[in-house]
DNA sequence: ATGTAATTAGTAACCATTACTATTTATGAG
DNA sequence: CTCATAAATAGTAATGGTTACTAATTACAT
C-alpha cells in the first residue's frame, strides 16, 4: 500500500467534520483542496479506509451513505420528518454489548438507528 | 385505501418468509401467485406498509433493501465475508431503550446491526 | 535515474429504485 | 344491478448513487 494525498485528504476531511458526509459531499470538499480529485477516487478510498476500519458509514433515508469517524461510540437518531441525522450517546458501551450477546472478538462495528419524529418536527 | 389483492400478497409474503428477502425476492414470490404484477407495484406497496408500520427494512451489504416482519424485537448480525444476516434476539427490549434513552413516544423503530465476521466463517 | 506496480482522473456502465401514464378495478351512490 | 369516480396497477422509461474500466500518473525500491 502506498502513500497518497488524495487518501489522506479524505480521512481528514470525515475527522474534522461533524456532520454525516455523503460521498458527495466530501468530494466537493476535497475538491477545494485537490481541485483535480475525482470523484471514483473518492468512492474507492472511502471503501479502503472502512476496510481499514479507519471510519464507518451507514445508510439513511435519502438511501445515501453516510461516513463518519469510527472511534466515537454513538448512535443515530433520524428523523422520519426532516431527515436529519443526530448523535446520541453511548453511555455504557460494554454493558450494551452483553446485552446483545456480542462477542467483541469477531465483531467489527455495531450500527444503531433508531428512527422517530424529532423535538423540532413535533412542536 | 382500497383493498388490492397485490398489496395482501406483498404484506403475506414478507410475513410469512423466514428470511429477509429483497424487492426483487418479493417480487419473484409474488409472480408465482400473481403473474401479471409488477415490480413498481411491489416497490409502491412495500413502502406503503412500511409507512403502515406493517413491514420494517434495512439495508445491508449487497447495498439492497430487505424487508421483515415488524412484530419481532431482534435486530442482525451481518457477516462482512459471507454476506449473511442472522436474526439475534433481543431479551430485554424495555431495559435497551433506557440505556439508549430512548423515548418510546417519539421512536417508530429501532435498527440494530452488528457487523463481523460469523462463526461459519471464522473456522 | 529508472522500472514497475499501485493509484488516479475521467468517463462509461450498472442496477436498485422511482416516476410516469394509459388502463384496470374496488367501492359507494342511485 | 348500473354507473361514475378515484385509487391502484402494469409496463416502461428515467433517475441517480455507486462501481467498473482504461490510459496516464506517481510513490517507492533498487
Amino acid at each position: 500500500m502506498r502513500y497518497s494525498k488524495q487518501k489522506e485528504t479524505i480521512l481528514e476531511i470525515v475527522n474534522n467534520s461533524f456532520d454525516h458526509l455523503t460521498a458527495d459531499e466530501i468530494y466537493l470538499k476535497a475538491r477545494n483542496l485537490l481541485p483535480n480529485i475525482s470523484l471514483g477516487t473518492v468512492y474507492r478510498n472511502l471503501n479502503t479506509l472502512k476496510e481499514e476500519n479507519k471510519i464507518i458509514s451507514f445508510n439513511s433515508l435519502d438511501n445515501k451513505e453516510h461516513y463518519d469517524k469510527a472511534f466515537i461510540k454513538h448512535y443515530h437518531f433520524i428523523c422520519n420528518n426532516c431527515f436529519k441525522i443526530y448523535d446520541r450517546k453511548i453511555n455504557d458501551y460494554k454493558k450494551l454489548c452483553s446485552m446483545l450477546n456480542i462477542d467483541e472478538n469477531n465483531t467489527n462495528y455495531i450500527d444503531i438507528k433508531v428512527y422517530g419524529i424529532c423535538n423540532d418536527c413535533s412542536k
